[in-house]
DNA sequence: AATTCACGCAACCGCCCAGGC
DNA sequence: TGCCTGGGCGGTTGCGTGAAT
């Protein structure tokens, strides 16, 4: 007999979606308190929640550095093959895509992957009454010849290994021992807290265009602003690869907003002046400026530590043949 | 234009585990 | 040592939306 789920004994809590309300009062609790002790969140804030459900509002939501959209084929592929080595352990693929919530994996996989795994299985067992296709699909393998290869080769996959988040490690003798989960590092560990001194990361409400334009807008200078602190205080290198999740969140979240609400750029601007602080909203206005355009002192190793992660990735599925 | 169907995703549920007492 | 509690994880559900009929 399980426990009771920690909401039966809340009169009234509320279910379902979250309203963007929700969102900033929780938002605002945890860029005070920082998440953890999901117990007393409802209780200080007010929300009706239960704590369970304010942990997964934040962390498959809310959390900066989040990406959303579209999975990239590299990303498709390490989903693939870590889903082949490891099973339905989702938080530790998450940990090696670090802005991927775990949910969104599972997700992923559950909507997409399993069924393109699974053709791909079926067009290995019927060769003859299949093109060979030039996509991702033809240089992915099935997940059990990627699981066969994994438990054969002692290089590849060493089963004894683990580390304090996963039960499983990977280790390759060639490329992958750089790709090691990214969630429990030093780097993000220290940076996270440091964010949320800063951020005030709200989901804008689609009701409220000047307002959501407004909260982007504010929510993202303040990243801005962190990440400049980041970048004075430390090696661009490591500061670039501390933030890039975040950076690349909260780009993805104007660009949303820009998109979604058409404002002109004064607008953001003038919007983002009023959330920070005037002295030096000039400065951190080039950044995000720079920031939108790509064109940002440490974007590009930003860009650069990701895709060097990817191309880890990359080449570790696409090198051999048999694999991605 | 109305209805049905399929899909994607956010959120919930139930169980497990670790830490505190 | 055993119980209790909070946090975490994986599986599942249900709703919203767009495509198809």
């Amino acid at each position: 007999m399980g426990r009771p789920p920690c909401c039966d004994n809340g009169v009234g809590v509320k279910k379902g979606p979250w309203t963007p309300e929700e969102d900033i009062i929780l938002v605002s609790y945890i860029q005070q308190h920082g998440p953890g002790n999901w117990r007393s969140v409802p209780e200080n804030t007010g929300l009706m929640r239960c704590s369970k459900s304010c942990r997964l509002r934040w962390t498959n939501y809310l959390r900066p550095g989040i990406k959303r959209g579209n999975f990239t084929p590299h990303e498709e592929g390490i989903i693939i093959h870590l889903q082949a080595l490891l099973g339905n352990k989702w938080a530790a693929i998450a940990s090696y895509l670090p802005q991927r919530t775990d949910n969104d994996i599972k997700n992923y996989w559950n909507t997409h992957l399993k069924k393109k795994v699974k053709r791909l299985q079926q067009q290995q067992s019927h060769p003859d009454h299949h093109h060979h296709h030039h996509s991702f699909q033809t240089t992915t393998s099935s997940s059990n010849a990627a699981a066969a290869v994994a438990t054969s080769s002692p290089n590849y996959y060493n089963p004894s290994s683990s580390n304090s988040n996963s039960s499983n490690h990977l280790h390759n003798s060639h490329n992958l021992e750089s790709m090691q989960p990214m969630a429990p590092s030093n780097e993000s560990t220290t940076t996270i807290p440091k964010l949320f001194q800063f951020q005030t990361w709200m989901k804008p409400s689609p009701a409220t265009s000047s307002s959501s334009a407004a909260a982007a807008a504010g929510s993202c200078y303040k990243q801005a602003m962190a990440m400049q602190e980041l970048q004075e205080e430390q090696e661009p290198a490591s500061a670039a690869a501390m933030v890039s999740s975040s950076i690349n969140g909260c780009k993805d979240h104007m660009c949303t907003v820009i998109s979604d609400d058409k404002s002109s750029s004064s607008e953001m601007m003038a919007a983002a002046a009023m959330a920070g602080h005037g002295e030096t909203a000039t400065t951190t206005f080039s950044l995000l400026e720079n920031w939108l355009l790509d064109d940002m002192p440490g974007q590009a190793a930003m860009s650069a530590a990701m895709d060097g992660f990817l191309e880890i990735s990359a080449g570790y599925c696409c090198a051999d043949p048999i694999m991605f």
